[in-house]
DNA sequence: GTGGTCTAGACCACC
DNA sequence: GTGGTCTAGACCACG
């Protein structure tokens, strides 16, 4: 699955593991049809508690990424592509635009946003 | 002291405080040896608790941008300028370094989160 | 954990959790990645207010004794000694060393106070 | 009155003043009948606020240290002597006596203690 | 008037 | 269950 979670980070850890499967969707790692690991099995391989992995699924399949087949499994949805595509580049805009925001009421000019930017690219 | 305080952010009033008086120095509007408005009256002023004030307060005794003289009120530091300056500067750096951290772990290139970044600066 | 809280004492109750989670860990009681009560729990015990436990908890973590982990509770700090050893004996001095200079001011001879000091020794 | 305040100390101001006072009695440079600043004027030389100081005076004569005369001013209290130096000595024991306290329940050793005075002696 | 401390109780997001 | 934040209101010592 190649799942990375940074149990240090401030994003909640089943942001983590939702935005990560949507990505490996959106980049074709995981095609439609795909089964996921279980919900207990993939909690153990990260560390993490298995309702977190249960509450990432839960988000995912509501927005049609994945799909749980009862007793057999859970899947990449068929539809999955469609979704995460958009989705990918919205949550960029919407991560970039909250800082920008945030260091605009912080009374910091443009420019010196733009000089942050520049130098965290590096 | 044109201080604001958006109530509904998810930002901490804590911090809007802390991150506006910063501000204040940094834009040299706040002097070092002025008094800041008591705990109490500014609190009443802005519509919130003292004891949020006091947190505020407290952090930035912290970080020697304000001093406590006792019960003689509370006042701008002398050395405040020095932390401020590089902290609005380290403040924007962080946050952006963040926001771009995620955006690469979540997959995204380097290019794409340039547009996002250019697009939110409009 | 073998807390025990002077309610009457004027020393304030936050200051005292400190004081005494630090012995524990320079007397070794509290040994480096051992979990700690979680705040509510321990208020309980104590019979204090959960907000005392956790401003305690938070200066312990500011200087690295105790490390938050989430969600998922409070734990002695990896490197936790290094800090407590030279703090508890650094307290002592810092304590003792302001009784002295009290005294002296007060314009009493060394050997007065060696006096009062041995007396109260006993 | 060569009477030193120090605006820093954690001890308060009026403690400051009091216990200064009742050495100097003991100390023979204020005696019995003497005249003592009023308190504007002692406030003014010493830059404190003049309700500090008629707290001190209250409490000196409290323990007939000093003594008011009306409009003709305050006075060294003809048996002064008396209070003042057996006053020291307490002082000095109930100072120590509650350093030795708090460290002692810190958890400290009395040869911890004992090693943390004459360090601060020397 | 000032700041410091504490309580009781609430709400939130997260695990 | 966990910690984080905030409110309302109290009491204290100090100036």
């Amino acid at each position: 699955m190649n799942i990375k979670i940074d149990i240090e980070s401030d994003i909640p850890i089943f942001t983590q593991l939702v935005d990560q499967i949507k990505q490996g969707v959106a980049r074709k790692n995981l095609k439609p049809g795909m089964p996921l690991p279980s919900i207990r099995k993939l909690a153990n391989e990260l560390g993490i508690n298995p309702n977190t992995v249960s509450k990432a699924y839960k988000l995912l399949e509501r927005d049609s990424v994945i799909i749980g087949k009862g007793y057999r499994g859970t899947f990449i949805h068929e539809q999955a592509q469609e979704h995460c595509e958009t989705d990918l580049n919205a949550t960029a805009l919407a991560v970039i635009a909250t800082s920008v925001k945030q260091l605009r009421d912080l009374g910091l000019t443009d420019s010196e946003i733009r000089n942050a930017f520049t130098t965290s690219m590096k």
